[in-house]
DNA sequence: CGGTATCCACGACGATACTG
DNA sequence: CAGTATCGTCGTGGATACCG
């Protein structure tokens, strides 16, 4: 639970769970998260080792967020709990 | 996600996954959540439409809390929940 | 037995402004 | 571009005491 808890955290994964993207690209992506949440989230997914940042030359800065192998376990979790809440949701629970 | 989340939501739903159970037996199986978190959770789950209770008759009263057809529904969520925490706690992450 | 009532502490989230 | 800083609000969880 730890992993996935919290507002946004399975829409950021689910994000990376399709490929390497930068702060920016997750921000369009998710256009109602703020700055800050969104650096929350990645910190606290990198803490867990759950994804790395990876900053690359030049300049403006840019960088690139992808999962780690432990990430990438959570697949099966993730897919399986946006199926359950389909199932849930179509009964209305 | 709503389904779940919550301190002990898990646990309880556990515990109703085995058998339908009264809220002192709960208690004794979850000695650490307060009676008041316990009303809660179960609220919530009823709100939800997850958990049914029951008020059998006679005195002391007593009940019997129960899950729905769509509280079943959660259970391979939980089962994937669990797996995953497992995988992930053997790494580290 | 099976809960409610009350109160408090803490952390999560969000808006906004700002920086390297 | 990629964040950090600051601040306020609200909900969640917990302790404790009490009620039908």
């Amino acid at each position: 639970m730890a992993a996935v808890s919290g507002r946004w955290t399975t829409l950021v994964l689910r994000e990376l769970m399709q490929a390497e993207i930068s702060f920016g690209a997750l921000r369009e992506r998710l256009p109602d998260i703020s700055p800050k949440v969104l650096a929350d989230r990645l910190h606290l997914l990198r803490e867990r080792g759950l994804v790395t940042q990876e900053r690359l030359p030049g300049f403006p800065v840019r960088t690139r967020y992808a999962l780690t192998e432990s990430g990438r376990l959570l697949r099966p979790l993730l897919i399986e709990l946006y199926r359950t809440g389909e199932m849930l949701g179509e009964r209305g629970a």
